[in-house]
DNA sequence: TGCGCATATGCGCATATCCGCATATCAATT
DNA sequence: AATTGATATGCGGATATGCGCATATGCGCA
């Protein structure tokens, strides 16, 4: 029950959604995240931070980055199902397509 | 977006889901649910409030009750989904279960 | 070791949430 | 109209959340 809390505490933000979102297409570093939504990079980070601690998202460092990324394996069935549920919900969304444009703009220079 | 986001919020909550979990079973009224949970009327009144507010639950009257149950109409599918998923993750919670078999003992007075 | 870029975090403030208490509203009955 | 039982709500205080600012940490490279 704690758990399935902090999943749906960590969904009831529209940053976090935004992010959830954009993730779900590939992963993305905390300077992408800005990007994409337009943020601050604390706000970006915190919120991926969120994410993470909430067990929805992994990271791994590649250099400088911190690469975070949907957690499918750690994920069980149901959580999987809840962030099918919210990538369907926001297909319609206008904002939220309008970050899955602008994430593909984004760069992150090569090593 | 508004809308997903004030759903999640909704969820976001352990009363809440404690709510929808049992309200998933049958429709209830406030004092089934102060029974259910064993939580005060306030609680139970604001919380149920909160759900229908959010578009989860619908209200009818029958008398002196209010009878909250889930919008399975107004709901669209996305959502049904996301309620699934989180009736399927309380199935194998403690609290959630005791919840539902003091459910089963709580009575309405007939007309 | 020092610099620059990417990311994380302590602090503080503004805002939001939760809930008990007391009280109001509403419905049915007498 | 008065009473009783069910439900809703204004208020206030405790607690939690979101985020900007400044700063710290981590990493690669010269």
């Amino acid at each position: 029950m704690r758990e399935l809390v902090r999943a749906c505490k960590a969904i009831s933000a529209e940053t976090r959604l935004r992010i959830l979102n954009i993730v779900m297409v590939r992963e993305c570093s905390v300077s992408e995240v800005m990007q994409a939504l337009q943020i601050s990079q604390t706000r970006a980070s915190r919120n991926l931070s969120a994410l993470y601690d909430a067990g929805l998202l992994q990271a791994r460092r590649d250099g400088a980055w911190v690469l975070y990324s949907v957690d499918q394996q750690g994920l069980d069935g149901h959580s999987q199902e809840l962030l099918e549920a919210i990538g369907s919900m926001l297909s319609s969304d206008v904002i939220a397509q309008k970050d899955l444009s602008r994430l593909q703009e984004t760069k992150r220079l090569g090593p």
